[in-house]
DNA sequence: TGTATTTTGCTTGTCGACAAAATCCATGCG
DNA sequence: CGCATGGATTTTGTCGACAAGCAAAATACA
């Protein structure tokens, strides 16, 4: 029989919509829950022991970011990954990579650097570890402790849902991960602190786009890869 | 007497939500609910006649795209315009004109070119009638409609929501609208017409670049008047 | 008179219930 | 045998109710 996933947390009033956002948003971007899954309201409120509406609200506020869709009088899914939209979103990816990276050279403070470089070695420790999960998750953050640094709240705000919707991506994609390049992305990282602890824009901005291609394209080969394959059985 | 506000719409099952959000939405960024206002829900559902439900459910969409603040166990506010955020503001939305415009030289097709035509003899119009409201409403979608024709629907939907935040900005400034500046800006927007038509890609950035410039210094003389105002007094 | 504390009133967060809509399923017809 | 029809069931959208939490009013006290 199925584990019990019941989950039966005394909460405190006013936590409740904010637990279910959590927990469905990591499911969600964890691929626990993969793009399609319906989402069934009572089997949920059950499981949190709660009722529907908060419950309903953590829904509306995930439709907002785009991680869920609703069908009117229609069940709620899980977003689907727009494979025909990739190149918008690799494009705006490189876009902000470029411009949190440029302006994190140009705004940092000393604090910032200590922080990016503690997500830096968490991220080494991660692909020291072989641990895909990790990896995707802390490089998320070291991009977004980098945008942080760049003291826009417009690009981190935007950069950070370009950076979970991406999580998905790399979910699907780099589930079995042993190749050399995460080693490389280590050393592409240590370079983009060092050109943004030099203050040095146009140095950040070349090699964050660079990174970016470098990502962009092994996801584009690994997506052509797996495309062949459907075909091909 | 204040005037009845009340609405009474028989309104069809499902279509609640999206007429509260509307009707929010549309206070919101034309300022009738200016910044600070609080917002009851008890009281709004009584006005269109509805149950707090869908109210809740507005608001959480709201609150997810930032236009109002929901302060816990107390009334949720209209979020106020952050004028210390403002050069962010101003850098975010000087990119996305460029990288919009840019995509929209690339991509447009002939369709675009007649819907960005129509909506710029708009606000040729509305320049003309000196219509302050509708040169700020047209404008955004004149601007949008460029970023359509970008194909590009990650920075559609993020221009759109700076635009939108722009909206109340221009409101606060752009009120009383007696110079000869918006003559211009219909220039600009030919020019910007003829680059996109031409698929000229580095003009078309170019222009993008100027324009913005343009109204962001505008907006930046004219706040810094008002805070000159308000020290003087 | 001024300050600390209780009370009161109002607003929000959550709940259970109900009705409209959609889906499912069995039956009947071509 | 396939497809349409219609009722039963599930699921969503909305409602009214109620308790927890906060702010201001009222009270007690120095």
């Amino acid at each position: 029989m199925a584990k019990d996933m019941t989950v039966r947390t005394e909460r405190k009033r006013g936590e409740g919509v904010q637990f279910v956002y959590r927990v469905l948003r990591d499911d969600i971007l964890n691929l626990v829950l993969p793009p399609g899954s319906p989402i069934d309201e009572n089997q949920l409120a059950e499981r949190l022991s709660m009722s529907r509406t908060p419950i309903r609200e953590a829904l509306v506020r995930l439709a907002g970011e785009g991680l869920v869709t609703t069908l009117p009088n229609r069940s709620t899914v899980v977003s689907n990954i727009d494979f025909l939209d990739l190149p918008s979103y690799f494009d705006a990816l490189t876009l902000m990579y470029r411009v949190t990276t440029r302006l994190a050279a140009e705004n940092r403070t000393p604090q910032d650097l200590t922080q990016i470089r503690a997500l830096q070695d968490e991220y080494a420790r991660a692909v020291e570890a072989q641990d895909a999960a990790a990896m995707i998750a802390v490089n998320r953050d070291f991009h977004a402790a980098i945008a942080e640094a760049g003291r826009n709240s417009y690009y981190t705000g935007m950069f950070s849902r370009l950076l979970d919707e991406g999580r998905r991506l790399l979910r699907i994609y780099y589930s079995s991960f042993n190749d050399q390049l995460p080693r490389r992305y280590v050393e592409e990282h240590e370079d983009i602190i060092a050109a943004i602890e030099a203050r040095d824009i146009p140095r950040a901005d070349r090699l964050a786009t660079q990174h970016a291609d470098q990502i962009v394209k092994k996801l584009q080969r690994l997506i052509a890869q797996d495309r062949r394959r459907h075909i091909e059985l």
